[in-house]
DNA sequence: TTAAACTGCGCAATCGTTGCCGAAGATTAC
DNA sequence: GTAATCTTCGGCAACGATTGCGCAGTTTAA
C-alpha cells in the first residue's frame, strides 16, 4: 500500500479540519473560496491522492466492477473486455476480470471473490457448464446489479446484450442452402447455452424455410467447447462420412470453430466440406483450409453492456423496464457454391 | 456492496464482543475453544464473510495485484495473464488488469489508478512508446513492489522474466542461414523495446557467426507495431524489392507476423520470401501464407512473474540479489530450403 | 499464604474518508 | 435593535476489521 498523504496531514499542516479539507477538495458549497484554494493548491503541491479503499468503506461502493468471461485469450472476449474497459474507465469505474474457464466451480467461486472485493455490479458471460443459475439469482435478488452479455440466461430480470444469433445462424444456413448445399451440419457448444440454442434455433429456421429436413443426427454438441480437439475430430470424422455424409457445417461457437480448421487440416486428402463458423479471431480469414465465418461486434457489445450496467449504478430510482440488446453479425462467404451453375456472388 | 453481517453482528447476536469475533475468526491463541467453535459455527451459520476493504484499509494492503500489458487481446499477453492469474488466486492475491495499448499516456494513467486502487505490487510489460521511464522509476524507488516480464526494463533493481529473446532470434537466423537464406530481412516493434533491441541483437550475432554482411537497410521497425498494415505493407514492398531483394525475413512481434501474414496475402503474386515471426497466435500454425513461427511460453512467464512479485511481498526482510529469468522459445520451422540441395530436415 | 504468571476477554484507538449536528460570526430583515 | 437566516467551519461518530493494553479471575510457584 502506498498513500504517505492523507486528508489529515493537509488538514494538520493548514490547521484546519479534516472535514471541512474533504469538502473543499470535494468542492462543497460550504467552504469558502479562499480555504478551497488553499487546501487545493497544498493537495497538490504535495501530491495528495485521496485513497479509494477509505472511500469504498465509507461510502459502501468500490467504483469497480466485475467481468466474467470464459478465458480472455479467446479473441471474442478480449475483444468484448476492451470494449467494457472503454466505457468503464470513461466514466470512472475499474474493471476486474476474472475466468470461469467454462467450469462451474470456478464461475461460482470466482463470482464470490468479485462480492468480497464488494464490486458496485457484474458483467457476466456465463460459463458453458453452468445449469445451476442459484448463485446468481440469489445475489440479483438481494440488489446486486447484473447484466449478461453474450452468453445470456433466461429467468433474471435484467440488462442482456448479446448478438443476434438466431438471425446470424438463419442467414448462414440459408447461404449454404443457396449455394447448393443440402446435407448441412450443425456443431455447437453445450447446448444450454443461450448462444447455442438460439444458433441452433436459426439453423433448424433456414431448413425449415427452405425445405430441408431437420436430421437430429446432423446436430452435435461439443462438451469441452473446442479445448479437446479429439473430441471434434471424432464429431467430424462421423459427419463426414456416411450416413451422415455432410458437405457443409455450421459451428456456433469461437473455439470450435478454430479447433475444426485445425483437425479438418490433418485429414489427408482435406475434406470436401463447407464450414461456417462463428468467429471473431482477427486472423480468421487467413486460415488453410478456408472457413467462412460470422463476425460479431465483440467491443461494441462489451461497451453497450458496461452502459447499461452503468445505468443500473447510477440511476437514482429502481429500475423495473428492462431490454436485451441485440447486436448483428456480420457474415463472411469464403467458399465457393457447391452446383457450379450457381452464381457464386448470390 | 454488498455486505450485510459483519463482525459487530456476530458480536452482538452472541453477547461479545467485536474483538473478541476477529480474535477467534483469526483463530487467536487468547481465545477459549469453546468461544471459538461457537463464533465459528455462527458465522458459518449466516454466511459472514469479511470485509476485504476493511481489512485493505486497516492493515494498509490490499492482496491485489495490478497488471498492464499492451493489449489483452494478444495472444501472447493473454496467455501470460492466465499464467498470472492461476498463481495470483493460488496465493490469495487478486488481479487487475490494464492495457497500455502501446500508448505512454495510457500506460502512466493506469499505473497511476493501479497504486491508487492500492495494489500490492505491479507486474508490466512496457508499452513499445514508453522512452521516459520516470513514473517507474519514482514508484519503485517509494518502495513499490515491481516484476517486469516480456519486455522488460534496464535501470530498475528488479525481478524480469522474459524470453532468451537473443538466443531465439539468433537461432531462428541461422536457421534460415542454413536452410540457403542470405538476403534476410529484420523487421521489429519499437527499437527502444527489449524484445526488440536483445532479438536484433540475436539477428546480429547469426549473421556475423555465419560470416553474413549486416546490411542496416534491411533492419526496419514499425513505429505502429502492426496496428497499421500500410506501415507494414510499404516496409514488405520496399524490402522485397531492388535493392534489397530479401529472400527472409525475420520477425521480432507477434503482432507484426500475422500483420506480415495479411499484407503477404493481398500481394499478387505471392512473393518468394520465407518468414519467421515471433507468435504466439494459437493458430499460428494454420495460416496462409505459411509462416514459420517462434513461440513463447507465456503462460509459464505470467506464472513465473507473478510468483516472483508474491515472493516480494511476502518476504519480511527488503530483497536485495534479484535475478532475471529467461525462458526458452520453441522455434517451429515450416518453410522450405532454399537450396533443394540441402536437406530440409536439418 | 502471597506474589507471580497465565487465561480469556473487553475497551478504545486506528486505518482515511464522509455525514450530521452544532457553533460561532456575519448578514439580512423587520 | 433584536431576531432570523446564512455562511463557514469544527467536532463527533461511523464504515468494518484489527490490535495494544489492561482488567479481572484462575492457576502456579515459592
Amino acid at each position: 500500500m502506498f498513500h504517505a498523504v492523507t486528508i489529515k496531514d493537509i488538514a494538520k499542516a493548514l490547521s484546519i479540519s479534516p472535514s471541512t479539507v474533504s469538502r473543499a477538495l470535494r468542492d462543497s458549497h460550504e467552504i469558502s473560496a479562499g480555504t478551497k484554494t488553499l487546501v487545493l493548491e497544498y493537495a497538490k503541491k504535495i501530491n495528495y491522492r485521496s485513497n479509494p479503499i477509505a472511500q469504498s468503506l465509507k461510502n459502501q461502493k468500490s467504483n469497480s466492477i466485475g467481468v466474467l468471461v470464459a478465458d480472455v485469450a479467446n479473441s471474442f472476449f478480449s475483444q468484448a473486455i476492451n470494449g467494457i474497459e472503454s466505457v468503464a474507465y470513461e466514466n470512472g469505474y475499474h474493471v476486474i476480470i476474472t475466468q470461469s474457464h467454462d467450469d462451474y466451480e470456478r464461475e461460482v467461486v470466482n463470482i464470490e471473490h468479485l462480492v468480497d472485493r464488494c464490486v458496485d455490479g457484474l458483467l457476466i458471460s456465463m460459463s458453458a457448464h453452468t445449469t445451476d443459475y442459484s448463485h446468481l439469482t440469489q445475489l440479483h435478488e438481494r440488489g446486486l446489479p447484473i447484466v449478461f452479455f453474450d452468453r445470456i440466461m433466461p429467468g433474471i430480470e435484467t440488462y442482456q446484450v448479446t448478438t443476434d444469433n438466431v438471425n446470424s445462424a438463419y442467414e448462414a444456413a440459408s447461404l449454404l442452402i443457396k449455394k447448393g448445399y443440402s446435407q448441412i451440419a450443425f456443431l455447437g457448444n453445450a447446448p444450454q447455452l443461450s448462444i447455442t440454442s438460439d444458433r441452433l434455433q436459426g439453423y433448424t429456421d433456414a431448413l425449415k424455410d427452405h425445405s430441408l429436413r431437420y436430421d437430429e443426427r446432423l446436430v452435435r454438441f461439443c462438451d469441452q467447447g473446442g479445448r479437446n480437439s479429439q473430441e471434434i475430430k471424432n464429431i467430424l470424422s462421423e459427419l463426414l462420412s456416411e450416413p451422415a455424409n455432410i458437405d457443409a457445417v455450421l459451428i456456433a461457437s469461437d473455439q470450435i470453430s478454430t479447433a475444426a480448421v485445425r483437425v479438418l487440416s490433418t485429414f489427408d486428402p482435406l475434406p470436401s466440406v463447407t464450414v461456417i463458423g462463428f468467429s471473431n479471431s482477427t486472423v480468421i480469414d487467413l486460415l488453410s483450409p478456408r472457413i467462412s465465418y460470422i463476425q460479431q461486434n465483440a467491443f461494441k457489445m462489451g461497451q453497450i453492456a458496461a452502459q447499461k450496467l452503468i445505468t443500473i449504478l447510477q440511476s437514482t430510482y429502481p429500475i423495473r423496464e428492462f431490454d436485451t440488446t441485440l447486436l448483428r453479425g456480420k457474415l463472411h462467404w469464403r467458399g465457393k457454391s457447391k452446383n457450379k451453375l450457381i452464381a457464386d456472388h448470390m
